[in-house]
DNA sequence: GACTCTACGTA
DNA sequence: CGTACGTAGAGTCA
């Protein structure tokens, strides 16, 4: 076996299930550490392409019982340097939400996924001794029912759990990897949305490397899961401590500090502040200001009428000459209770362990399949960020794709205009004079392009744009005439992006029956459009994002603890730190012309900012 | 208890 | 009548 074969591995109570191209076999192994040890040779001895149901089944496990995790945060258990994600795969194959074994299965065998045993769906006719449609089925008890799905009683656990069965199990993985991998060269097997790129569509091997690097971000969501950010707990304490108080010893004393938060604000409606004590939020008829609707009609009784209580609204409004005392007070009022709802102490307790922000991490979430992270860990306010502190030893690296959406949608619209312009660092400069606008213009224009924005001064650009620019713009009305009209589309990589279905209104319909129809499909439209260029956004991100985990896994100067949609936290060992910086890029090189290979006919430049910093907050060098 | 609405932090 | 996400509280329905 030569590194990076395909190598399947299931967990079972009593061991391992494993299985290659040779076969499967079963090995015993008392707990998850000794596990751990066997996985762990086999990746030193074969280096394999290791095939699992998903990363997070088989590596969250071993990363709790790796021996050697005392006192460290750095990722645990295994480490492997290549995957086959079932779950990562399908997701990207077909879209949607279920990407449990059943489902997989089903879709990689090219079968009716409503024949897929539902989970916890006893199969009574398939497991019942003696049932004639499968009778010829040497084997009724295998994994696979003779319709070819999944056995329910396998699914769900159950019946895999041995050594022997796992292997057995492990054999109905490494199956499923080989059918995938022949979907996803299959054009035929993609036929209801077309790709984005031109080589994805086409097949070959850019579909297999959208789905290994897919597969090495679900392994790094795992990691980021038992890693993640390095958080100064007594620099966040005294953030928080100074945006909104002193941690509360119990319920009275917060529901005082809310009371006190709260005072200046009713003060400035006339109302005296409600009297502490929990519950009594109404208290001399004081609106409850976490109430929109009572806001609302707050204002209104100073003879302030507004549509909404939207922050922005307010904002402008306390900026105007002689306005109300409240709408001020309300904006810094919404700030706090903000902050401290969000993010204030009671976060800290929960999602601090260890020097470490916990969350939980998904490779491919939404619509277009980017990376999601729990816990607020993706909205931390910039005030936070001071307190995302390098630990003792390390310095953090921190690297962000410059204006990589324009740039992608070069690469998936394949527009030479456009393709051009990403050879300057600043894309938008050359935009700006073909365009004959000033540079802030043409980048409003050229998002409003993305996103479907029409109205106010981005739209007056956009004839423009479509003049300069008539590839990319073909290539955007595109995606959005299929999103309205209900139709799928695909990522550069060949991402499904699932449009879900426009209702059909009958031609006598009413006026608002009708309106509600069209800005339906105008938002399936937008909604499409932003996709194809923000998912596929996502997996250049991802590609690069591997090929920085698999420097750090080889070097073992550090790991990446924050992926950020466009940007990368590392950290690494101080001294590595310069290095590192410097690899990153080089990373990124490798990775972006990969991928527009694999992706497209068309080469195009990508940028990063980066720079060796201790807090996440310090400016890029 | 599950759901929608409003609101707001991030990209 | 610019996209996506996660989160929280108020309010509604059962």
């Amino acid at each position: 076996m030569s590194a990076g074969e395909l190598l399947a591995v299931v967990r079972a109570a009593g061991g391992l299930g494993l299985a290659d191209d040779a076969g499967c076999w079963a090995v015993p192994a008392a707990g998850p550490a000794e596990a751990l040890a066997a996985l762990a040779r086999l990746e030193e001895e074969r280096s394999p392409r290791w095939v699992w149901w998903s990363a997070q089944e088989v590596l969250a496990p071993l990363a709790e019982a790796d021996p050697g995790s005392a006192g460290g945060s750095a990722p645990r258990g295994l480490r492997p340097a290549r995957a086959w994600d079932l779950a990562a795969v399908h997701r990207l194959l077909e879209g949607g939400a279920d990407d449990g074994p059943a489902a997989v299965r089903a879709a990689a065998a090219g079968l009716d996924p409503a024949g897929a045993p539902a989970p916890g769906q006893l199969d009574l006719v398939g497991a019942a001794p003696g049932a004639t449609e499968y009778g010829h089925d040497g084997d009724g008890d295998g994994p696979l029912r003779p319709d070819g799905h999944l056995r329910p009683e396998w699914v769900d656990g159950g019946w895999a759990d041995s050594p022997a069965r796992a292997a057995r199990w492990a054999q109905v993985v490494l199956e499923t990897a080989r059918m995938q991998e022949h979907r996803l060269q299959d054009p035929q097997a993609r036929a209801d949305a077309p790709a984005a790129g031109s080589a994805a569509g086409a097949g070959g091997g850019g579909a297999l490397q959208t789905a290994w690097s897919e597969s090495a971000a679900s392994v790094l969501a795992v990691e980021l899961a038992a890693g993640g950010p390095p958080l100064d707990l007594e620099e966040a304490s005294g953030v928080v401590e100074r945006l909104v108080g002193p941690r509360p010893r119990d319920e009275a004393e917060a529901a005082r500090q809310r009371a006190a938060r709260d005072a200046p604000v009713l003060a400035a409606l006339g109302h005296r502040a409600a009297t502490s004590g929990g519950g009594g939020a109404h208290a001399g008829g004081a609106p409850d200001l976490r109430s929109p609707v009572q806001v609302r009609q707050a204002l209104a009784d100073v003879g302030l009428d507004l549509p909404d209580t939207r922050s922005w609204r307010l904002e402008r409004l306390a900026a105007e000459p002689g306005a109300h005392p409240v709408l001020g007070a309300l904006v810094a009022w919404r700030q706090a209770e903000r902050f401290a709802v969000a993010h204030g102490h009671r976060w800290l307790e929960e999602t601090v362990r260890g020097g470490r922000l916990r969350a939980a991490w998904s490779a491919s979430d939404g619509g277009a399949g980017r990376m999601t992270a729990s816990a607020g860990v993706h909205s931390l306010p910039r005030e936070l960020r001071s307190a995302v502190r390098a630990e003792p030893g390390h310095l953090l690296v921190r690297a962000d794709l410059g204006q990589v959406e324009p740039r992608v949608l070069a690469v998936v619209s394949e527009d030479p205009a456009l393709a051009r312009a990403a050879e300057e660092d600043d894309l938008y400069s050359p935009v700006a004079a073909r365009l004959g606008v000033p540079r802030d213009v043409a980048k409003i224009a050229v998002l409003a392009a993305m996103y479907g924005q029409t109205s106010g001064a981005a739209g007056a650009t956009l004839a423009a744009m479509e003049r300069a620019y008539p590839v990319a713009t073909a290539f955007l009305v595109d995606a959005a005439r299929r999103g309205a009209a209900g139709e799928d589309v695909r990522t550069a990589g060949g991402r499904r992006i699932r449009v879900p279905p426009v209702e059909e209104v009958p031609v006598e319909a009413g006026d608002a029956a009708l309106d509600r129809a069209r800005s339906q499909r105008a938002a399936r439209g937008r909604y499409a459009r932003n996709a194809v260029v923000q998912g596929s956004a996502a997996e250049l991100f991802k590609a690069w994002a591997a090929t920085v985990r698999a420097r750090l896994l080889r070097s073992g100067e550090g790991e990446v603890v924050l992926c950020l949609h466009d940007e990368l936290l590392l950290s690494v060992r101080a001294e590595a730190a310069p290095d590192v910086a410097d690899a990153v890029v080089t990373d990124l090189a490798a990775a972006s012309s990969r991928w527009c290979r694999a992706v497209s006919r068309r080469p195009v430049r990508f940028t990063a900012d980066v720079a060796v910093v201790e807090r996440w907050s310090q400016a890029k060098a």
